[in-house]
RNA sequence: GCGCGUUUAGCUCAGUGGCAGAGCGCUCCGUUCACAUCGGAGAGGUGGCAGGUUCGAUCCCUGCAACGCGCACCA
């Protein structure tokens, strides 16, 4: 027998109510399901069962630099609705929760804020910057996972994942490599899309096209006129193209022309190539490799013919290389004034002022992007599996990517919600270019790209042995004077001290065990330092001091490069002096001697700037200009190589530097679905022993994908083409994509426009099961979702009323337990009860198809308007005892007593002593008692019905009505 | 240019081949024992326009218009 029930509060109060139900409900464990309990049978109501024995949702992983926002709330409530529909319906319910690194968003977050600080992450160092927003990234996820607990997100958090988790890192680095032994990833240099402000590419999808109506200005060229918006990359323009079947062009094929320049005369080919259009502008067109990507494929097509792509804009977006009087002018700046220039000497035709065209710009900055000819690693979309080694079994599909994303979709594998995007998703999938996955940021999975020193060949995804450090001395008073120091025993300074502590920081994070410095008094210090702040050993090496200066030793070097002339040079100048021929000799001798030696070890070398170029030269394979050219090496700088396990294939070298990109977000991502479940839980043994299946096999492929329609592309197809290609399996059955969440006025919500609703805020005051209500009534799928703060109030009203019908309930509460009432014979509780049953079938069937806006809205009008402004008030004067008074609903039989009698001390203060003795008052107790059950059966179930929708205020009467049981496992 | 979506009450949105619905707002009435964070009653829609299919269309088809969105592009 349960304790009786306590009596309600006359307020809901919600506040104290959902951090204690969400604190019941982690205390059972039950999110878990590996903890989920045989379903109980508590109702009279049939519900069909589940036929299939799991569930899963993978929560798409909201990023972890900065609070959830209104979106997030309509994602988790709908996949909350999911899980709890089937937890309760008895499927073993997996919710996995995680968070996303999301690279390059965070890194823009994280600009911001350095902006606002003053600082600047392109000249900080990268360790120091990642760990920085490491902590800021940690810091944001757990606030985050406090946010998704008050949305009573009911997910199983012993599984959460965050996307840089060493396991799901492995994961991406083997896809990774795979793609690269079946030739699906490949490094190119194309012309991509670079934006100036972030310094880095960007894929197709991140690039946004607006209108925008800039002049187009017709230039003479020799004979030809053509039309540009961007004379002023007219430097970078290495030919002109015409289509081929133009006929007033067809002489000037294949022959050059002679032309006026602003910079002097210029001599360009023409080629006939189909991608120009005749009809545009006068037919014409410059040919600009390096910064039009059009021109680049054009330039690929006549490779022979014309030279290739000559770089004058560089990542600043500045005028570069070979442009006179332009370099260093902004592109927009250097537009007018090129324009300018060429109306002066008579190259300008004429102006169309109104010309309106797409740009490209960043979709996070708007500034417009800068194409720029770059080497990027690109995943083929279209190409089939060509494996580079003769072994073809482990090939998951002999098909391209996009042609697996196709067809899953096509076979129905994978169903649209709605269905109307499948046709979105055939249309993009058609039009797909490869993908470019490479991001200069550093905030990401780095790229485990390592290119061999000697030869650059690529390996992936290599085991590393070791790493080996070149570091430069801190600096010393002769350095900032800029004197000369070769031999000289000068000491650190301050500043010199204070970076060779900060490169010791750095280098701790790798494991040194040894460090090799030159015996020299501004190296021994630094080295000094490092081996304290490391642990590692220290051994001093004298074939790494600095080049002997000779005759300038000690003199400023602009006084000796008076004198002397140039002082860099391979061969000795100064008398007395080495060259670095000399030193590279020496210092290279040294270097293989210790690799020799200690080529297991984590090794740092401690030496000085001169010495650091030469092997830098040695090492990289660089020509000797090229070791001049490069800028001088900084004091405390550090250079990194990695030592590899296997040789390279190529040249057999064995160091090897790490690309220093790393790989779009969306990359990882797309194996989200497979990467959170292929890691082992537990021993592999104990799994196998028990024949458990483990959470791949028993998740995989997952049922739902539940995330906005805006990141289709950027998220959903390409896990479905990661998750088919790495597992040969679809990664979800359904996607579920809803819409974008609007303000009363349809305006898309941001921050900037400052009419972002804060989820977590209004929950707080109108309560969560509120704003979980607002975000599903009225939000059909794919639509947009238009929410106000007067509908959450609606709500709130609602979560009132409900705790106003239970406090009418309880208080008529006899001490029975909940158990399944015999049927009753009365007329009305059967017809109610039998209306409850079609209402429950229709909200299920609602759920079942995903349509939650139709079950919500068709339980909150039962609840309402039928059970509570209907029924309660019917079964009031049956509740007194009064029925038989009026001669109303009940036959005189007492067959349909409830078996749980309820009668001692039932409504105690309700029960009017005359009528609770003889047959008359018989009936009249078994009459009350059975339209108690009735009554209570219907509240239960309804509570159940809602539960998925409004689980806080649900639980919580739940567990006033029925103490001791959980809302949250009932039987659905 | 190609494609998609939307157009229903004052506002925001659902829904259906057969008397048109919700929330909020509005009007009137009501604080008696579940509930004023409420209850009761009510006003309010030629369902964008024009055709077609049908016994019957807001729903299906065609065309048009307005708004919104996606994709692709030529300098």
């Amino acid at each position: 027998m349960n304790p009786m029930p306590e009596s309600l509060e006359s307020r809901y109060d919600h506040k104290a109510t959902e951090e204690k139900i969400y604190r019941l409900w982690e205390k059972s464990g039950y999110f878990n399901p590996d903890n989920l309990p045989f379903v109980r049978h508590t109702s009279s109501v049939k519900s069909h069962d589940a036929k299939a024995k799991s569930f899963c949702i993978i929560m798409p992983p909201p990023n972890a630099n900065g609070a959830l926002h209104i979106g997030h709330a309509v994602g988790v409530t709908l996949q909350d609705i999911m899980v709890r529909f089937n937890r309760m319906r008895g499927k073993k319910t997996l919710w996995l929760p995680g968070a996303d690194h999301a690279g390059f968003e965070t890194q823009v977050v994280f600009d911001k804020k350095l902006d606002k600080e003053g600082r600047n992450r392109f000249v900080m160092d990268r360790e120091e910057l990642w760990k920085e927003i490491w902590d800021f990234t940690q810091k944001n996820k757990e606030i985050m996972y406090g946010q998704l607990k008050k949305l009573g997100a009911s997910c199983d958090w012993s599984r959460e994942k965050f996307t840089l988790d060493p396991d799901i890192v492995k994961t991406v680095y083997d896809t990774f490599e795979k793609l690269y032994e079946d030739g699906l990833v490949y490094r190119d240099l194309r012309v991509i899309n670079w934006c100036p402000k972030h310094r880095t590419a960007l894929s197709d999808l991140e690039v946004k096209y607006v209108e925008r109506e800039d002049p187009l200005y017709y230039i003479k060229y020799g004979p030809l006129t053509l039309a540009t918006v961007r004379p002023e990359t007219k430097f970078g323009d290495t030919a002109l193209a015409v289509n081929p079947k133009d006929k007033r062009y067809t002489r000037y094929v294949g022959k050059e022309i002679e032309a006026k320049g602003v910079l002097g005369t210029l001599k360009f080919k023409v080629v006939a190539d189909e991608a120009v259009d005749p009809k545009f502008g006068t037919g014409v067109v410059k040919v600009t490799p390096a910064h039009d990507p059009a021109d680049f494929e054009i330039w690929q097509r006549h490779k022979n013919e014309i030279p290739g792509p000559k770089i004058v804009i560089d990542e600043s977006g500045r005028l570069t290389g070979d442009v006179g009087e332009f370099k260093g002018l902004k592109v927009a700046e250097a537009r007018e004034k090129v324009a300018a220039k060429m109306k002066e000497i008579g190259i300008l035709e004429k102006i169309d002022e109104h010309y309106t065209h797409q740009v490209a710009t960043c979709y996070k900055c708007g500034n417009i992007l800068e194409p720029l000819p770059k080497p990027q690693w690109f995943i083929r979309m279209t190409a089939k599996p060509q494996p580079k080694t003769s072994n073809i079994q482990h090939l998951t599909s002999n098909k391209s990517l996009r042609d697996m994303a196709v067809e899953a979709v096509r076979k129905g594998k994978i169903k649209f919600i709605p269905k109307r995007i499948e046709k979105v998703y055939f249309h993009w999938l058609k039009n797909i270019r490869d993908w470019n996955i490479s991001r200069q940021i550093v905030w990401g999975i780095r790229i485990p790209a390592y290119f061999c020193l000697g030869c650059g060949e690529p390996k992936i995804n290599p085991e590393v042995k070791a790493r080996w450090f070149l570091v430069r001395h801190g600096e010393t008073d002769w350095n900032k004077e800029g004197r000369l120091i070769g031999n000289s025993d000068i000491p650190l300074n301050d500043m010199g001290r204070s970076q060779a502590r900060a490169t010791a920081k750095k280098l701790k994070l790798h494991n040194i065990d040894l460090i090799i410095s030159s015996p020299l008094a501004r190296c021994r210090e630094t080295a000094e330092i490092i081996r304290d702040v490391t642990g590692a050993e220290l051994i001093f090496e004298d074939r790494l001091i600095e080049r002997n200066h000779g005759k300038t030793e000690g003199m400023l070097r602009k006084d000796a490069e008076k004198e002397f002339g140039n002082l860099y040079t391979y061969e000795p100048r100064i008398p007395g002096s080495e060259g670095y021929r000399d030193v590279e000799l020496r210092a290279w001798e040294a270097f293989t001697h210790h690799k020799n030696d200690h080529h297991h070890k984590n090794v740092v070398f401690v030496t000085h700037g001169g010495v650091v170029r030469t092997l830098l030269k040695k090492l990289r394979n660089w020509e000797v200009e090229r070791m001049f050219q490069n800028p001088s090496v900084k004091n405390s700088e550090v250079f990194e190589f990695d030592v590899l396990k296997k040789q390279c294939t190529k040249c057999g070298g064995d160091l090897f530097e790490q690309d220093p990109d790393v790989f779009d977000t969306w990359f990882s991502s797309a194996q989200w679905p497979f990467a959170t479940l292929m890691i082992s839980r537990g021993s592999k043994s104990k799994i196998k022993s028990q024949k458990l299946k483990s959470d791949f096999e028993e998740f995989y492929p997952t049922d739902v994908m539940e995330t906005g329609y805006d990141i289709l592309f950027f998220w959903v197809a390409r896990m479905v083409m990661m998750g088919l290609y790495r597992t040969g399996k679809i990664p979800f059955k359904t996607v579920y994509l809803n819409g974008l969440v609007r303000d009363k006025d349809r305006e898309k919500m941001s921050k900037s426009k400052g009419n972002v609703i804060d989820p977590l805020g209004v929950a707080e005051i109108y309560g969560t099961d509120a704003v979980r209500m607002a975000l599903v009534v009225g939000n059909a799928p794919g639509n947009d979702i238009v929410i106000s703060e007067d509908k959450i109030r609606g709500y709130r009203n609602f979560a009132t009323k409900l705790w106003n019908i239970a406090r009418f309930v309880v208080s008529h509460k006899s001490a029975t337990s909940y158990q399944q009432p015999a049927a009753s014979k009365n007329k009305e509780d059967r017809e109610n009860l039998a209306e409850l049953k079609k209402i429950k079938a229709k909200i299920t069937r609602h759920v079942e198809r995903f349509e939650f806006h139709l079950a919500a809205e068709t339980i909150y009008h039962y609840i309402w308007h039928t059970f509570a402004d209907k029924i309660i008030e019917r079964y009031k004067p049956r509740l007194r005892g009064e029925s038989f008074a009026f001669g109303a609903a009940m036959r005189p039989s007492g067959h349909g007593a409830p078996r749980s009698g309820a009668s001692e001390g039932a409504s105690p203060a309700r029960l009017l002593a005359g009528q609770s003795s003889g047959s008359q008052g018989q009936k009249i107790l078994t009459d009350r008692a059975a339209a108690y059950h009735t009554l209570e059966t219907i509240f239960a179930e309804s509570l159940k019905m809602l539960h998925p929708f409004m689980p806080f205020v649900t639980e919580e009467i739940f567990q006033k009505l029925f103490p001791g049981e959980l809302l949250v496992t009932e039987k659905w």
